[in-house]
DNA sequence: TCAAAAGTGTTAAGTTTACACCCATGA
DNA sequence: TCATGGGTGTAAACTTAACACTTTTGA
């Protein structure tokens, strides 16, 4: 009976993150270059162990935390990746998360200790490992849940413009989308409210602000953009 | 260096596998009635450990190959369960993959060895730990992923009628289906075809067997039911 | 006054849904 | 001969896509 566990292998368990930011309508991770072995010198995902004392998702929480000083963030798990000789050093199971922050609110001090820095998401380096299939699985799955749940919100300001909306979108699905009918969606569904500010840094008129009522959401919750 | 791992725990790392099947009319669950310990008596996935000479995913086609004897078998990661105390034995960080088999093709005696039953999906017992959790995520996944790419027919035999497919979408979706509706489409999909096969065992005038034609499929790739 | 972004409706095309009867066969 | 499942088309409703001009304002 207690040779049932005791009888198997036990591994390190790795987290790895995809964080995502927007920025001059352009979608960007963030990436280290790495300031320390194993792979100094190389691009790597912001990475950690999984702790005796934690969740697999505590530990994403807190990797994501560790580098940005950010909680309460929106994370998904995207995948397991178990190759054997995934990480040359030691055998490790990592689990991929990807995050979706507000780049304008990170701890930049931290991001500068760890030596990240954001890449557009179109011009990515090579980086270690599988780490390149992580980056790609989780672009798939944030469009796919982008364009079937209110998640994009978390990478804007509390308030925004429906441009703003509109590019980001257009960065997400990477074409471009018609502004009417964007719109019209987004008035269709209700729960994207006019606030009565203005944004006045994007253009000269001036463009009303808006903002994500998941209040409303959560009452009628039919979202496709 | 060599620190850069040793200073992290490690942990068993198990697979448990959702099996779906589909027979008379009806999606099932291969399912343990647990004749060992621990949690013996108690109904549950099977499982198994990662090793240290396979990867994850063929850990996950090993542990199914134990219960059901069978290879090439339609499997999708969906997800770690990763809580502390989520197994009461040992910590586990745990690999949820379901597995989608013709119900006609396992290995009945290994089935039988392991006390593995088949269970329809809308009348589930309990499972022990956090299995009802994994199930439940598996359903979304698989219906989610059974209507935009052709993984159904991994649940059929070879040979099919297309009342048994609207059937088995049928029970995917837990709703009905207008025949005509659901026959257009599959006409205009078109990479589902018409053999010269006539199955009687389902009606007096018999239908025509139909079989998916793979190679067509990814000539053209659009699939939606 | 003009350049630049904000804001606003209508029509056509395409897709999805609803719906009912005849056919072939074995019992 | 009749009960059973197999097989077939059309029209209405709805959704999506295409498209262009006016407004506001700071430089």
């Amino acid at each position: 009976m207690t040779a049932y566990y005791s009888t198997n292998p036990r591994f390190y368990v790795g987290i790895d993150c995809i964080i995502f930011g927007f920025e001059k309508n352009q979608l960007n991770l963030l990436l280290l270059k790495r300031n320390f072995e194993p792979a100094k010198g190389q691009w790597s995902l912001m990475g950690g162990f999984v702790q005796a004392d934690e969740s697999t998702d505590d530990a994403a929480k807190r990797v994501l935390y560790e580098l940005t000083g950010l909680k309460d963030v929106y994370m998904e798990h995207i995948g397991a990746f178990g190759e054997i000789d995934r990480d040359p050093g030691e055998r490790v199971v990592s689990l991929a998360y990807y995050a979706l922050i507000n780049i304008n609110e990170y701890d930049r001090a931290l991001v500068q200790q760890h030596n990240a820095h954001w890449v557009n998401v179109n011009e990515l380096p090579d980086l270690i490992f599988d780490h390149n299939q992580m980056v790609e699985k989780a672009r798939r799955a944030m469009k796919e849940k982008a364009s079937s749940a209110p998640i994009g919100f978390n990478l804007l300001p509390e308030l925004f413009t429906l441009t703003q909306l509109q590019n980001l979108y257009e960065a997400i699905y990477g074409e471009p989308i018609d502004k009417r009918n964007f719109r019209k969606r987004i008035a269709y569904m209700g729960f994207i409210e006019k606030t009565d500010k203005i944004d006045k840094t994007g253009s000269k008129r001036g463009a009303s602000l808006y903002k994500f009522n998941d209040k409303a959401y959560r009452k009628d919750p039919k979202f496709r953009l």
